[in-house]
DNA sequence: AATACTGCCAACCGCGCCGTT
DNA sequence: GAACGGCGCGGTTGGCAGTAT
């Protein structure tokens, strides 16, 4: 059975909205709230709209406190930090930003950040990066030294690993420092991983960076998502990952310079709870194992991560200056 | 000056989740 | 437990504006 519609599509009005239609909807939430009921708020407020159009329209413009413009150079940061660890979770991203709609963060990561990053995916490429100034780091090129090698690092290593499948160039990266190092003020330095390749040794069909050329790329053609919704993380095929594999793991990292100190956290991506749907990572993994691991992400550990970017000395991101500048939108 | 191309972003759409009945 | 209604999310689209040819 479908879904019935939210609203009679015939009598709504679709499109931009107009000065008069905002303030309407501006006077009338400002005076009544939105009573939990968007469905049933144009019709209160004389307006001529979806229930949805009106939510959208508030929650992404005309409510109080919106910021438009410029993304300022620790925004990008954090919105590159989050992206690195949950995907594109927007709202959540949103979250941590405040007066930033998730509407806002995507189109900016779309048009812009994305972009950014990959460029100086390629400067950093061209000139060996000095750590803790890159959130990409490339691939060391010598073989890690373990005193005792990580069954998760010889089961997943992308150094000897051959895709079963074409990927037009672009190989995956089985276990990377998805963000650059941030020091929280307290010379304390945040860095997470991600698994990024799944146990049957097929690359993952949702988020990964790709690597091509030795750079690590975002938002490559292969970054597909099946997810249902969409909403996707680096890790769609989990494996379990014990407390010691990552302590040799981060060792390795420390001996490589990819990363300075103290925490190390892995980021196990979705299958989380805020919000994601595990039956639907299931259904994609039947003989993975996923989740359940005490090394799950969770909100605090965004926070965290958040947190730990305030104060951030590293000169990774430079000045945009083409970013936009705050304008009112209206159409008539 | 006209046209084509590109970037940008507000708004739409479909779907999953969740609370209620 | 099923059906329903509403909310929220993320992906996509449409169209304006700016730039290039």
């Amino acid at each position: 059975m479908g879904r019935a519609p939210c609203c009679d599509k015939a009598n709504v009005k679709k499109g931009p909205w107009s000065p008069e239609e905002d303030a309407k909807l501006k006077e009338f939430i400002e005076k009544y709230g939105t009573g939990g009921n968007w469905i049933a708020l144009p019709q209160k407020a004389g307006l001529k709209r979806c229930g949805k159009s009106c939510r959208l329209r508030w929650l992404n413009y005309l409510r109080p406190n919106i910021r438009h413009g410029e993304f300022s150079d620790a925004e990008d940061r954090v919105i590159c930090t989050l992206y690195a660890n949950i995907g594109s979770r927007w709202s959540i991203i949103a979250a941590q930003l405040p007066g930033r709609t998730d509407n806002d963060i995507k189109n900016y990561w779309n048009t812009k950040l994305k972009k950014k990053l990959m460029a100086m995916a390629v400067t950093s490429n061209q000139r060996k990066p000095p750590p803790f100034q890159s959130p990409l780091q490339a691939i060391p090129s010598q073989s890690p030294t373990f005193s005792s090698a990580p069954p998760l690092y010889r089961e997943f290593s992308s150094y000897n690993y051959t895709p079963s499948k074409s990927l037009t160039g672009l190989e995956p990266l089985s276990i990377t420092p998805n963000l650059w190092n941030t020091n929280n003020g307290n010379n304390s330095f945040v860095t997470s991983y991600s698994v990024l390749q799944s146990p049957e040794g097929l690359v993952s069909p949702m988020q990964y960076y790709p690597v091509k050329d030795n750079l690590l790329m975002f938002g490559g053609t292969e970054a597909s998502c099946s997810s249902s919704d969409g909403s996707c993380s680096q890790i769609s095929y989990g494996k379990e990952i014990k407390q010691e594999d990552m302590g040799a793991l981060h060792s390795y990292y420390l001996s490589n310079g990819l990363v300075e100190n103290q925490k190390f956290m892995l980021d196990y991506g979705s299958n989380n709870e805020v919000g994601d749907h595990p039956s639907a990572w299931t259904d994609q993994n039947p003989n993975g194992y996923f989740g359940n691991s005490q090394l799950q992400y969770d909100l605090e550990q965004v926070k965290q991560l958040i947190s730990s970017t305030n104060g951030c000395n590293n000169s990774f991101f430079f000045s945009d200056e083409n970013k936009t500048q705050e304008r009112p939108m209206y159409y008539h």
